[in-house]
DNA sequence: ATTGAGACCTGTCGGC
DNA sequence: TGCCGACAGGTCTCAA
């Protein structure tokens, strides 16, 4: 369930909690996660505080107060409870953060393709840059520019390049078919052809970049604001009626770089420009 | 240098 | 009911 909003949903569940709390202990319960080293990451983080709770893209980064910052992915299936002191363990309970509140935060994921891991707090940016992490969507910085550089050069259709974490941060498979059915751009439309300007009255690059902004705000909100499940405009809806006003379309499920894309045969025709 | 395929894991769901 | 394959919101690595 984590893309950058899901991210940012937890991030807003967790910072009350976890801002100014004092860590009493830290329990491992399994041995063997990806980057999470028994007798290290325990040890270090046990007796800190936490100073902030902070995003970038799906990264959740806690910053403490021994100068280094405890960085966090959820994987596919990754997610944080919160609980009393004393709780009964789940299965996939993999990691308990103990506060001195008499709190504890629950790491729990069962496919273990999270990611829990320390490094110093002024490494964290450099760090996650050489990763290959790109640009943050939701922050100024941000536009038709920023994208367009990203997408220049790669052949690849601009639904997989989405997925790229270097191209824009925080962006997985349900808002990639999000994003691009509210720009009304085709998912299989090559990558780099959105760098260029198009026969709209704005450039493709920045239709695309302010639908992504959009659909990341309103879901961050309907994640938020308690409405409970949201709805998506494609995404697993195949053979469903496109919701577009006017838009007697019906959604396509289709598979690139092994993954679902949906999206409206209908409304989303932009094509490569003849030109290119 | 890019890019696609497979690997990494467990759970769920639909079909026979 | 039970088994089996397909699929799941994400990266990694490896080989073409």
């Amino acid at each position: 369930m984590p893309e950058l909003p899901e991210v940012e949903a937890v991030r807003l569940e967790l910072a009350p909690i976890l801002e100014g709390a004092h860590v009493d202990q830290v329990l491992l319960r399994r041995a063997n996660l990806r980057r999470t080293f028994p007798g290290q990451f325990d040890s270090r983080v046990a007796g800190t505080t936490v100073l902030r709770l902070r995003r970038r893209g799906k990264y959740l980064l806690a910053d403490l107060s021994s100068g280094d910052t405890l960085i966090m992915h959820l994987g596919m299936s990754g997610s944080f409870r919160i609980e009393p002191a004393h709780h009964h363990p789940e299965p996939h309970d993999h990691v308990v953060f103990d506060l001195t509140s008499g709190r504890a935060i629950v790491f729990n994921d069962p496919r273990r393709f999270g990611v829990m891991d320390l490094i110093a707090t002024r490494d964290v940016e450099r760090s996650l840059r050489r990763g290959g992490l790109g640009p943050e969507p939701l922050s100024p910085a941000f536009d038709g520019a920023a994208l367009a550089a990203g997408c220049g050069r790669t052949r690849r259709p601009i639904k997989v390049a989405l997925l790229d974490q270097a191209i824009v941060a925080g962006i997985g498979n349900i808002y990639a078919s999000e994003a691009l059915h509210l720009a009304r751009l085709s998912p299989r439309l090559p990558a780099a052809a959105i760098a260029f300007a198009d026969r709209s009255p704005r450039p493709a690059a920045h239709r695309l970049a302010g639908a992504i902004t959009a659909v990341l705000r309103r879901a961050v909100d309907q994640l938020t604001t308690a409405e409970g499940s949201q709805r998506f405009r494609v995404y697993d809806r195949g053979g469903a009626a496109c919701l577009r006003r006017g838009c007697a379309g019906r959604i396509r499920r289709i598979t690139q770089a092994g993954r679902s894309t949906y999206y409206c045969p209908v409304c989303q025709r932009r094509r490569p420009l003849a030109a290119l």
